[in-house]
DNA sequence: TTGTACGCGTTATCAC
DNA sequence: GTGATAACGCGTACAA
């Protein structure tokens, strides 16, 4: 079932069945409806292959992301899927786990299947090293690079990031004006994200004349055992905190099991604010005062910017979105 | 940069570049080292449109899921995602919502896109009435149709399942024989696998000789605060209850809230049991007894069998995954 | 307004 | 072991 088959049940050639294929103007009216009924009829769809062999394109863009089952970058997925297929675009999705021979190996791959774009979700694809990230850089001489929070400068590379610098430094003013003195920042990443975090809580502290202090800032595995686990640890070693400060809800849950554990009050002995207002955020008890980094925005921005991009709009290389701090209970402000 | 390229520079045919390039053994060695070198120093990589034209395949899979921000549903895309890239299978998303007409659409749009086959993720697939399933049984005509955690009956339809029924038989049974006697049942859904989950339910109460009341089964969005509140509401209106087993981590998450409210303690006046096993059972304090219902093996099996109908090998049309029960501190078990 | 003919880059079927 | 050539199905100049 091709277009010639339409075009001899119609009596037409084919270039005419193409042109009602693609809305053409310069169709009468009466082949028009004829061209249309035999494909009804025949219940023709035109091939796909065919059409990407001579446009070269099929309409899809690759989404890369480190684990898709993580629920920020899941709720990611979601929104760009959506996003994408709302301007007819495809989505291929592939995750490649942390390590960067795979993410690079999985990045040539999207190349070699000719997406139109490729979409990093997620701080994960950003390196410290610039010359990890050459192969980023090379591969947008030849289709555009979109990162989902994560930022990277380069020709035909566009990042939209959350500004997470100004989150965490609100949220750690909002902690010290509050009364609290020895915050403890948690995080789990080195990432351009978590970096920025980082910076946040110490500028805020900086700025409200306290010293920050490595013992107060400790990385851990993304995960709320974990996190549970050290604060334990840290607090029968004899560390002092009145607050605690993560790069993830799930850190932050950690946190909550902590203090429950110990029968330490939330809010009155310990303040505790987490990232993302995932999920997670809202299962605990007491539900936790999480920095909202406003993930659908982040998508649709992300997704509208590339439309831009394939329009020939001109486009800024870099957007930054505000985040939202949403106060719950494990806060006394 | 083609495939005539390189058989110029080369100083062979594009049939031989073809050749080496499939790894076709009609090949002298000299012959297929120089063409190696070439394509390398060209940097030539095969046009997948091109090679999809004439095979009539891009090896594409479609992957069709409500959510696929819902925790459940994102590990299992995730671990679908990667058991096929692991068959050198790309996955199309496509979120669909809630709507028949909308996953019929989409449904559409998928083989329109002529994927290899569709994957249906989550039991929201299968509608009540035989006739909204007609476009996957007829489509399965054409291509495989996969469900993970539902079932369909039909030619060229492959189901994937957990035992839903005896894993709520089993959950019911054990809170029966640890003294519970009304056992609350929350719910979210009608689909395939929820009424298999609520005719557990039901069974385990028959045998043990209890009976099944109406006002003991309730719906409830699935949604942890709709939970906590349905179940204050209920509470208050005087119905006793001394267990609450559920559909859905989400909902479990509520009854732990709502317990926590009331200054119910938990599991000695209350206990709950939740279902899937997700990140969401680990949140809470107490954290959540809950059924896994065995998402990894659940997916690649869905694959595993995929790749045996691709190959022409008998697989069974149907293969159930046994549950089990993951003992936390919602029950005294 | 409509039709012809070619290009897109493969794979596969022949011949040699 | 290798090469010429025909599909594959569409879009689109260009011609009519």
């Amino acid at each position: 079932m091709n277009i010639y088959d339409v075009s001899e049940h119609a009596g037409v050639s084919i270039a005419t069945v193409s042109r009602v294929l693609n809305g053409n103007p310069n169709v009468s009216e009466k082949t028009r409806e004829k061209v249309l009924k035999v494909m009804d009829e025949l219940g023709y769809t035109p091939n796909v292959f065919a059409r990407g062999l001579g446009l070269d394109t099929m309409q899809t863009i690759g989404i890369m992301c480190s684990d898709s089952s993580d629920p920020y970058l899941a709720e990611a997925i979601y929104y760009l899927e959506r996003s994408l297929r709302s301007h007819d675009y495809d989505a291929i999705l592939c995750c490649t786990g942390y390590d960067l021979d795979a993410k690079q190996k999985y990045f040539e791959l999207l190349r070699s299947k000719r997406v139109d774009a490729i979409i990093l979700a997620g701080s994960k694809f950003v390196e410290m090293r610039a010359k990890d990230n050459a192969y980023i850089i090379d591969a947008a001489a030849e289709l555009p690079i979109m990162l989902v929070n994560g930022y990277l400068e380069g020709e035909n590379i566009y990042s939209t990031v959350c500004d997470d610098r100004a989150a965490m430094y609100q949220a750690a003013s909002q902690l010290i004006e509050s009364g609290h003195k020895r915050i403890l920042y948690l995080y789990s990443s080195y990432s351009y994200s978590g970096l920025n975090k980082m910076d946040g809580y110490k500028d805020a502290l900086h700025s409200h004349g306290l010293s920050v202090s490595d013992n107060m800032i400790c990385q851990c595995t993304k995960d709320m055992e974990a996190s549970r686990d050290l604060l334990l640890s840290l607090h029968r070693q004899g560390l002092i905190f009145d607050a605690v400060l993560t790069s993830d809800d799930s850190l932050a849950v950690g946190a909550v099991k902590y203090a429950n554990a110990e029968g330490i009050s939330i809010p009155d002995e310990l303040s505790i604010i987490g990232y993302n207002n995932s999920l997670l955020a809202r299962c605990t008890d007491p539900e936790i005062t999480s920095i909202d980094s406003k993930v659908e925005a982040l998508c649709t921005t992300t997704v509208n910017t590339l439309m831009g991009v394939f329009s020939g709009v001109n486009v800024p290389s870099r957007t930054t979105i505000a985040s939202d701090l949403i106060k719950r209970k494990t806060t006394n402000f």
